[in-house]
DNA sequence: TCGATCATGTAATTGGTTACATGATTGC
DNA sequence: GCAATCATGTAACCAATTACATGATCGA
């Protein structure tokens, strides 16, 4: 889902401007994504052009003036459109398993660091993601809530199987000590 | 890991071409990456300039040259370090979620096709790198080994978290029917 | 008085992909 | 005869980030 699609599907609730709109996503995305400014009013813009949204501007004395963007009838096609459309193949990136390919090259307690602390970037997301569930619950319809808990698991498997890959390292070898 | 600190990850076994190194690449990677020529050739340029590689080039008749790019002290120093260097905040982007968040403004029967479409690329995804198995089990190192073994849980666990999310959304609230 | 919040936007840069351009050899 | 493999590279394009530019108001 591009940009465009979802900056929509947040004015299908409410209409809003760039600045509610760049936190709203913070807020419901902040765990698998982000999106700063720099994409954000362009693509009010492009939204615009195309008919998508309409924009009102608010005067204002002292900040700029606030321009808050309504999505159009043409909008909700085009959102209900791309919410149907299928998913990119998606590609898990994952920069964990680039290191551990060569961890060859590395001695074993460089190799173990690397993946403890790798675990536990991993624990504090999940810690961070579990912090914020009295807010999901207030604020979340049932399919957010329902990304909220894939999430939970998401992170949960991902410690469990990042923990056997340390576990294997322990495992190795013996290589000769000093 | 950028893509300069992979090339020279390969060139530490051995001497390569550009051309070579995106074969060694994608039958290593395809499961959480890709890299193109378009990325490949100019990162080799730029670690030549840099003194990490040095080029041989084999005169060829009717192919261009081969360019033979071998590994230098300096650059096996660097990819070393690289190896070890603090592995960058993770944002595990994911495509489905996007949509899952916005599910309350689709039909409970697109719901499921958008949900089970993507469960079935997964479980795709999941029946070619078993199928893959014999060949990494032939070639791939301990650690490569301990990626593959990785990227198997990885998929068995996010086919079982999505099928979570499918269970769930069949449990909703019974809408009205014509 | 200092930082946060409100509020907009552009320019430079990053880090890639896709398409284009070339062309011989080998196996089916 | 056609597709794949070998082999290089550039140019156009894309989607995004970061830094830059501006400036009022409010609470600690």
């Amino acid at each position: 889902m591009d940009i465009q699609s979802v900056l929509l599907g947040f004015l299908m609730r409410s209409s809003m401007t760039g600045y509610d709109l760049k936190k709203a996503f913070s807020i419901s995305f902040a765990f698998f994504s982000g999106l700063s400014y720099g994409s954000i009013y362009p693509a009010l813009k492009r939204l615009e052009n195309q008919g998508l949204v309409t924009k009102q501007v608010e005067i204002q004395d002292g900040a700029p003036n606030r321009k808050i963007y309504t999505i159009t009838e043409a909008g909700r096609k085009a959102f209900l459109k791309s919410l149907r459309s299928p998913l990119p193949p998606m590609q898990p990136k994952n920069a964990f398993l680039m290191r551990l390919f060569f961890f060859s090259h590395l001695a074993p307690k460089d190799r173990k660091s690397v993946a403890m602390k790798h675990l536990w970037t991993v624990k504090q997301m999940q810690a961070q993601l579990e912090s914020v569930q009295p807010a999901v619950a207030a604020h979340a319809d049932r399919f957010q809530y329902l990304c909220f808990e894939f999430g939970l698991r998401f992170l949960n498997d991902l410690v469990r199987n990042l923990s056997q890959v340390i576990d294997a390292l322990e495992e190795g070898p013996p290589e000769t000590e000093p």
